[in-house]
DNA sequence: GGCCTGTACTTTGGATCCAATAACAGCTAT
DNA sequence: ATAGCTGTTATTGGATCCAAAGTACAGGCC
């Protein structure tokens, strides 16, 4: 079940994401066990798995459907990221954060600092931003130890536009997305001041608002709204 | 799937929590289907369902162990939910509340007025609570109109111990949970005013101490404070 | 005597087979 | 001509079979 079974599920998102089924279409165990090379079993189980996640959901009476998200969605899925990990964050503050954890958020913002100190984005600098934002966002989630907040997090970042790394969506215009990863390391660095210092309903806050960076900021930079969800 | 096969991730939980497999334990997919009296396959299934909704956890390289959960792991699952419900009626308040939600609302809030009116509990009281309470409590979640939002505190209620009405604990002393039920309506009562005003942060913030209601509130009454999680 | 290794058994995971059911189409009757 | 009924087909769900991986036990070697 492990290596073999995870991969179906791994990849069966990855071709749903990816656009080889329609939100809305209905999607049969037998072409997906066909596209994929594997039996209609861990088909099943992986439908299983991906309707639990929301991303499919039961057609009429039979079968299973892409489940089709909104605008609406897009923004409350960012929304529950921003409850959740403000949750954590605020419990880090109050609990204190251990030395692991401190090191771990330092390290990602001096890293962050030493790619956005030169003034501009270069090749590769996105997706060295990815990961250490991906770092910082679970060294917090993680650092609270709870693995009941971490699961919650968890399955609510399986929706494709949820999780935090779903940033930067123009990779053409990188001087424009340079302001946005450029105040999104400043809110990192209020937060873990926030963290240090105990302040726990401010670590909150800031945590919240932070998971709106890739949302609806673009509008403070004079982008067109509705290319800013983040979607893809 | 649709009818038998939920029926065997219903049992299955059943059989779970109902303490047919503890903790910790081992759970073999040959034992359970014996027990259910089902082929493999479904439970298989079942065991891929219960694992997205934190029941059982893969074991060390091998099938599925029963989840532990401590009594941090109890106070995080409320806080979740205290997190995700605070959030469903900021929204709610600050979009507004349709005639439909509203009239759900005060429809609950009537029924426990007129519960705890004549100043003591008496036989069935408790499940008449714990109806209005659920009503109450989906009105809001349900109000928002976000199935995202839904889906978030649907997964946090499956564990066992997180869902709004697991407050009651003790029925045979009636009259200690008279001040806890009581509490808890005057919260309603408080939540649906600060809607009705358009008062989303209030909401907020009452919705989510509402949710500490079951778990620690009963110091305030001089009850045992270990006694009084929640669970089950 | 303890540790390592090999073999056998247990259990899981994947594939295939069979039954049940829902969708679809064609036919008939009003 | 249309609506309802019936038969056929396709697809899902359950059971069983087979292979692979893990674990435990035993025997041998150091």
């Amino acid at each position: 079940m492990s290596s073999d079974d995870k991969s179906v599920v791994t990849r069966l998102r990855k071709l749903i994401s990816d656009g080889g089924y329609q939100p809305g279409e209905r999607i049969g165990e037998v072409r997906v066990a066909e596209q994929l090379g594997v039996s209609r079993t861990p088909v099943r189980l992986a439908f299983r798995t991906l309707e639990q996640e929301g991303l499919l959901q039961r057609a009429n009476k039979r079968g299973f459907v892409v489940r089709e998200f909104s605008q609406e969605d897009v923004l409350c899925a960012v929304e529950v990221r921003g409850a959740l990990e403000g949750l954590a964050a605020r419990r880090l503050a109050e609990r204190g954060l251990g030395p692991g954890v401190r090191e771990q958020l330092e390290g990602c913002i001096a890293r962050g600092a030493a790619l956005l100190g030169k003034g501009y984005l270069e090749e590769g600098d996105i997706a060295r931003w990815s990961t250490l934002n991906e770092t910082f966002h679970r060294a917090i989630v993680e650092g609270t130890g709870s693995r009941v907040i971490d699961d919650a997090i968890q399955r609510n970042n399986h929706l494709p536009f949820a999780s935090a790394d779903s940033i930067v969506i123009d990779s053409a215009a990188l001087d424009r997305e340079y302001q946005k990863l450029y105040l999104a390391h400043q809110q990192h660095q209020l937060v873990f001041q926030a963290l240090q210092r105990g302040e726990g309903a401010r670590a909150e806050m800031l945590m919240r608002e932070h998971a709106y960076i890739g949302l609806r900021y673009g509008e403070l930079f004079g982008l067109d709204p509705d290319a800013e969800t983040g979607a893809e």
